[in-house]
DNA sequence: GCTCCTTATCGACCCTCGTTCAATAACCAT
DNA sequence: ATGGTTATTGAACGAGGGTCGATAAGGAGC
């Protein structure tokens, strides 16, 4: 079935595999969590055999273990990879207003999550089960995630306040969740027999996720 | 550990086994579905052998099978359970006013975030890894939840209103981080060395949830 | 109380992966 | 060329998920 053995005939005697290929090992890392992504975003956890990665990846399996000490690290580096990669699409500017540094940071946050849709949310949002670790990554994640939306604003409000920090992760929690089912309406209304009614565009999502993020500052900051 | 044949022990020849405790059908199932909680709850989907639940229930690994199917079911069974659990929960008379309702509801579902805080996470919101399945079960369980919370209300908004929905189930959204990161808080201030703020009270917490529920019901309504 | 029958229960077995490791061969420096 | 470094291999191991025929608990019927 998957053996393409065929394909490249050996004209020789004896068996011909093709020639080992050596790559950087910053490339090689690189290639497995790209893979890693891909498989571990659509599909479950145990669906997804070392074996698969290594023969999308062209290698044998003794050498993700090269790389990774355990599949489970290997997750996790996907994980951390797709978690930098989210912040780094939103990162902004130094001197970017502070209106403006929340706006353009939503629209690219919502770019990401409509480019990977659920991928990202089984990755970001379902680690858990499979490694402790990655709540940690996920934490940390959100938090610098919310940090960047919101420099510059640190001075209206009382950060130190446990019910603002409260509502602030509450919020992330709201972004998230209100992003997904978007991307779910908008995957749904491609459909060819999608008779509902039209998804909002990404502007709306941001405006309300927007407005929702300042109601939070405003109502505790009097 | 858990081997309590010394006390049983009858003093004849050969090795002593344990009478075979013969159950009934849904109360080993259920037995089975509370350890499982347990242990899914408090390690990783990996790290929950079958012989770990099979020892602690005193069963053989083979009577699992007879039960569920494969592991992975068996997961989703234990997903399932406290899934109806917490709905079960947050159930109230059918007479009860909206606003009422709502608050009652937030109240109960606070109190059942507190008391099993992490494990509810990782079975609810950690299991798309494990299984595609437990979307669905969580999803559902979202809708049904958030109905129930709004049962009486439905008249005062347009529920077809796409960016509505998505606003709703953000709140959902909102609704899990913040309990969660409320018990996070409580968690951290019960330690002995802790000397930060106090974290707020349920009552809080809950009136910032059922706040920001009527908000999104008020400002799309008109 | 005895026997039969249903089926909950056991325990030994298989087999798929995750994981290990010594051997091998690309690439680079000299 | 040639040697050294190390990316890469492939075979082998073992833990744990899953299977299955054999066994016995407990109730039904007499």
């Amino acid at each position: 079935m998957s053996l393409s053995l065929g394909a490249r005939a050996r004209t020789r005697r004896h068996v011909e595999k093709p020639p080992r290929l050596r790559l950087e090992v910053d490339a090689r890392r690189a290639q497995l969590v790209e893979l890693g992504l891909a498989h571990f975003g659509s599909k479950a956890y145990d669906d997804v055999s070392i074996d698969d990665i290594a023969q999308a990846a062209g290698i044998s399996k003794g050498l993700l273990y090269h790389y990774f000490p355990t599949k489970r690290a290997f997750y996790v580096a996907c994980v951390r990879s797709a978690a930098s990669h989210l912040l780094a699409m939103t990162d902004t500017p130094e001197d970017t207003p502070p209106l403006e540094r929340l706006t353009r940071g939503l629209d690219t946050y919502l770019e990401y999550v409509r480019a990977h849709g659920r991928a990202y949310a089984t990755l970001m949002r379902s680690g858990a089960a499979v490694d402790r670790e990655v709540v940690t990554i996920v934490d940390n994640t959100r938090a610098m995630f919310l940090a960047r939306l919101t420099r510059g604003m640190e001075g209206a409000v009382d950060l130190e306040s446990p019910l603002l920090q409260i509502a602030l992760v509450g919020w992330v929690g709201l972004a998230e969740a209100a992003s997904l089912a978007w991307v779910e309406k908008c995957v749904a209304a491609s459909a060819p027999d999608y008779a509902g009614a039209p998804p909002p565009a990404a502007i709306e999502v941001r405006d309300l996720l927007a407005k929702a993020l300042l109601a939070i500052f405003t109502s505790r900051s009097g």
